[in-house]
DNA sequence: AGCATTGTTTCACA
DNA sequence: TTGTGAAACAATGC
């Protein structure tokens, strides 16, 4: 569920409604969410500050708050989503009970006009941290320049699938937003990414961004129009032919090597 | 029952 | 030392 386009409608939820709000408890006892730590760390630092801004880079979410102390860092990981007061940012698809006492709650801020903040996580790979280091990050998918994305993706012989899905180069693309990306782009997920041109690379830099601003509009990747299709028996929504599926940079793919879709180049040598 | 999973970190290895 | 890929992580869905 979270990529960048469902970690942006849970900041977008925060900015809206969040913000300002002053904080009078928090659960951080979630041993395996909140981490590395101890249990009470992050309330103590957080108690008595409010939020003042939600900032997101790639896929991790940070929060500013008011006074000294620490930010707040939430990763919704492979299946959180963020819910303030009952409103849902993340993954908008109901798979129930998002509740804030529901047993899938990680991480619950509590506001003193009696409002909350809360993370809910199913499988329990969200992380709640203080401070999160962003340094690690390449530039969001959203902002990158295209001479910081043609020069970083192509610095490797990897396939440009890998690239994509690697959060120094760039921040953001998850595994379904790749495999849109690159079919919408016509390339094929095992090209060596530098043997892409110049132009090439410039085109996916393009198709990147068009592709998460859409998604991001139409309330998730889950919406891309490929991913209904990456399945046995898919067929390619643009030509038709069979879809193709094979493990590219640790990660399920699937493409159209149809000709004139995704089919590799023809190496002579 | 067994396998797959939208993410990240760790570890083995070349 | 650096880059790469597999395994581990937790829990659920099919």
């Amino acid at each position: 569920m979270p990529e960048l386009p469902e970690v942006e409608s849970a900041r977008g939820v925060i900015a809206r409604s969040a913000l300002g709000r002053r904080i009078n408890q928090v659960d951080d006892t979630d041993r395996y969410v909140c981490r590395p730590h101890a249990s009470g760390e992050i309330a103590h630092s957080l108690n008595g500050r409010s939020i003042t801004h939600a900032l997101r880079r790639g896929k991790q979410l940070k929060l500013c708050l008011s006074g000294p102390g620490p930010t707040l860092g939430i990763h919704l990981g492979m299946s959180g989503r963020v819910i303030v007061d009952g409103e849902v940012g993340g993954d908008p698809r109901f798979d129930g009970m998002g509740d804030l006492d529901s047993s899938w709650t990680r991480f619950r801020i509590f506001f003193a006009d009696g409002g909350y903040l809360a993370v809910f996580d199913k499988r329990r790979l969200a992380r709640v941290t203080l401070n999160p280091n962003l340094d690690l990050l390449g530039p969001d998918a959203l902002t990158i320049t295209r001479r910081q994305f043609c020069e970083q993706i192509a610095s490797s012989n990897r396939p440009i699938k890998a690239r994509l899905l690697d959060q120094r180069v760039v921040a953001g693309v998850g595994n379904l937003l790749a495999d849109q990306v690159l079919w919408a782009a016509r390339i094929s997920p095992l090209t060596p990414a530098s043997t892409l041109t110049r132009a090439e690379l410039a085109h996916l830099q393009q198709t990147l961004l068009s592709c998460t601003l859409e998604a991001i509009q139409q309330g998730g990747v889950h919406t891309a129009s490929l991913v209904p299709h990456r399945k046995p028996e898919g067929r390619c929504p643009r030509c038709g032919h069979p879809m193709q599926h094979a493990i590219v940079g640790g990660r399920a793919t699937w493409w159209c090597p149809g000709v004139g879709c995704q089919q590799e180049e023809y190496q002579d040598d």
